[in-house]
DNA sequence: ATGCCGAGAGCACTGAGTTCCCTCGCGGGC
DNA sequence: GCCCGCGAGGGAACTCAGTGCTCTCGGCAT
């Protein structure tokens, strides 16, 4: 018996995190070895290991399950539903990790912010979701004509529009509505890509509609006006 | 002297590329050590360090280069050209890049895509890429209501056309023709984000244009059909 | 010549990640 | 009860990337 070492039953991974995080949060990431953080959790460094293939990982312990939690949900859609909304949604999802700890999320965010090491790392983790999503397109999008390139081009969007909602809600410190922002963020991407919810508004002639633009307004402004104008906005 | 050490005159950063290449080709990227390189170009293990601040820059020796050249033609712009289309310009300064040595490009593809250390690093190129246009559109779009959130949307929609495109040239080894790939590609998120060349067909009458389309169809598809109404596709 | 300077060589050190082996506790078969 | 296996953890030793330091050499100016 190590005195106090093995007291935490759930596990010592958990430890590990809350060790590794003290020192990152006092003395910056860099500034930390391996041999700190086991020292702090009083276990083996060859445990750290066991637990976490790199010193990175610790920084994102829960992205793993989350990930996995993506692509069940992806699996799972149904062959009728539309594959924006499937995709959006499924970055909802990694919206609501973040949410569940908001304090431990604005933490990791001042970290990977200051650090280009985790910067670097955080990119392949959601280099991961992206990958996710496209596959998840491309299948969708089997058929089509260019369905690869949509697939990536509409998950890249996804993802970026994502980040920036969320990225905006952890600078604010976890303050204000996380959902509303990543919904207004997403919702500018389904407007550009996907086909709306289309509440049928009884009015309008089916299957055809009308629209008069300037002809040299841009493009996106011209987009904006035809989803006024079909109900979808 | 250390007989046929310091031969190149260019200089030796040439030859650490190719002994490095070399090596990761017969051998592969991991099972290679820095101090193979430096054996195998005649120099001093120091100075691979002074050229490549790490072992995986070596993959990616002319990058630094391209991304200050995407800077330089992003400040350069005038004032009243279209956004979007200037990035997309932007990217192709990239493709250029790989097309000039398609060989070593096919070479460096194949590396990446096995190594998933090397995966990890090309994002954070690719990553300095997409925020060099995203930061560009973040000040074109400085009045507009999510400026921002377009900004980062457009910049990653653009970097995954072009990796797309670019990917499928790399994949056919070279073969096939890059820029109409890259184009066609950009030609998709210009039909989604930008406004177009827009070459005046005189015979539409000024102003007023009329789209007819199905309620149901994705938005995507409106676009391109708004598109062609307007001679801009 | 002398003194400076920049490029490179060599060397020692830190720290991440891995390999291999040891110990301990625990349950199950005899 | 005893032994055996087994899995979780501990820990030494090793490889290798990356850094800091010093020394040298070759040019170049004063």
């Amino acid at each position: 018996m190590k005195t106090e070492a093995a007291a935490a039953k759930p596990p010592m991974r958990d430890a590990l995190v809350a060790a590794a995080f003290q020192l990152f949060l006092e003395r910056g990431y860099e500034q930390t070895t391996v041999d700190d953080i086991v020292a702090l959790a009083g276990v083996g460094r060859r445990s750290f290991f066991r637990y976490f293939p790199s010193k990175e990982d610790v920084v994102f312990p829960d992205h793993e399950r989350c990930l996995a939690d993506m692509k069940a949900y992806l699996v799972n859609s149904a062959d009728d539903d539309e594959p924006v909304r499937r995709v959006c949604d499924a970055a909802r999802l990694v919206l609501r990790m973040y949410a569940e700890n908001p304090t431990f999320s604005v933490q990791r965010y001042r970290l990977t912010k200051k650090v280009p090491g985790l910067r670097a790392y955080e990119l392949s983790v959601v280099w991961r979701y992206e990958r996710a999503l496209a596959e998840y397109l491309r299948a969708r999008f089997a058929g089509r004509r260019d369905g690869t390139l949509q697939a990536d081009v509409i998950a890249a969007a996804v993802v970026a529009a994502h980040n920036n909602a969320l990225r905006s809600w952890l600078r604010s410190d976890g303050q204000g509505d996380a959902s509303a922002t990543v919904d207004h963020a997403l919702g500018y991407v389904q407007s550009a890509f996907g086909t709306a919810p289309a509440p049928p508004r009884g009015e309008l002639p089916e299957d055809v509609v009308v629209v008069v633009s300037r002809r040299d307004a841009p493009l996106w402004r011209v987009v904006q006006e035809i989803e006024s104008a079909l109900g979808r906005g």
